[in-house]
DNA sequence: CCTGACTCTAACGTTAACGTAAGAGTCTGA
DNA sequence: TCAGACTCTTACGTTAACGTTAGAGTCAGG
């Protein structure tokens, strides 16, 4: 099965929608933002893409999962036009992907240390479980039963317990 | 240096401002959502809040760090508030952290294979340094010089060279 | 008791990333 | 050639998470 509908072995809208899994309005918006553009046109005016499109589409979500936004890439991008020279050009992409590396990195650092308090509290929660069932919540607060072997309980946990929900 | 402004022990939004850096306005929201509740109200209507509310605001804080939404972190508060009994209302904070914990480990999964591809990138990008310093940015599509001794270049960096921008 | 700092409510504004609808024109295969 | 599928532009709508006035009232110290 081919991938694209016209002869031209270019790709009309509808077939980057198939590849991509983004909707119309998304690509449409990419271009608005100037992050895309079709090759050509029909003359009915439809658009008509390359087959590099669909590598620039899947660019462009990798970036966005790495926390990047519309307007930070295309930012990038019009700056990077700026550079006529290959070797100056991917420098700055490179300066570009450094920056995001050191922030991805920090991420993942936090995030693993949430991952940690969740396990945390999760464990903490399990000693709940031999508890009184009809113990009553405002009771849980400053628990220091034997459940949870005089464990105090973490700060995901401890904020649940409060007067401070309406 | 005392905490408070008022004999109370109770901490006005000005305080809670200064504890938790975030603006009254953040504050006046939560509670808006729900999420928060000052324990009373001087004559003239400013709101005191308790100790907890320090918590609860950095709780909050966190669940946001996981991915959490607002909203959702109000949905959970109120079906909270349906369980009278601690150790069943428990048992739905430990559903809640779990499903979570699940998600965060997705996430740092994704974001740990996006690192590795980064670090590709730049690796391949400090090839280009070697390259003479003129060739112009069209012809490093599909650059197999020995620059990059026989790689291909990562999707990162391939899709950045195209005739897709504007 | 008065002033300067603080707080209140109400309501409109903002950015990101699209969604949705409308009305009209275009393409293509039978 | 014509119906059904696809696409076009325009433009208003939406959700999240606050920001930003505006105008008025409140508190605390000198």
């Amino acid at each position: 099965m081919n991938t694209t509908s016209c002869e031209s072995g270019l790709l009309k809208i509808g077939d980057l929608v198939r590849l991509t899994g983004k909707t119309p309005r998304t690509l449409h918006f990419y271009e608005e933002l100037g992050l895309l553009r079709p090759v050509s046109r029909t003359k009915g005016g439809f658009r008509l893409y390359g087959e590099e499109t669909l590598l620039r589409v899947r660019w462009i979500e990798r970036l966005q999962e790495l926390g990047f936004s519309l307007p930070e890439i295309q930012d990038f991008l019009t700056r990077l036009q700026e550079h006529a020279y290959g070797p100056e050009a991917m420098q700055r992409l490179g300066d570009f992907y450094t920056v995001k590396l050191a922030e991805t990195r920090a991420t993942l650092a936090r995030l693993q240390a949430l991952e940690r308090d969740l396990q945390d509290s999760i464990d903490y929660l399990n000693g709940c479980r031999t508890c009184e069932p009809l113990t009553h919540r405002a009771r849980c607060v400053g628990c220091d039963t034997k459940h949870h072997e005089g464990r105090a309980a973490p700060e995901l946990v401890a904020a649940v317990h409060d007067s401070t929900t309406p």
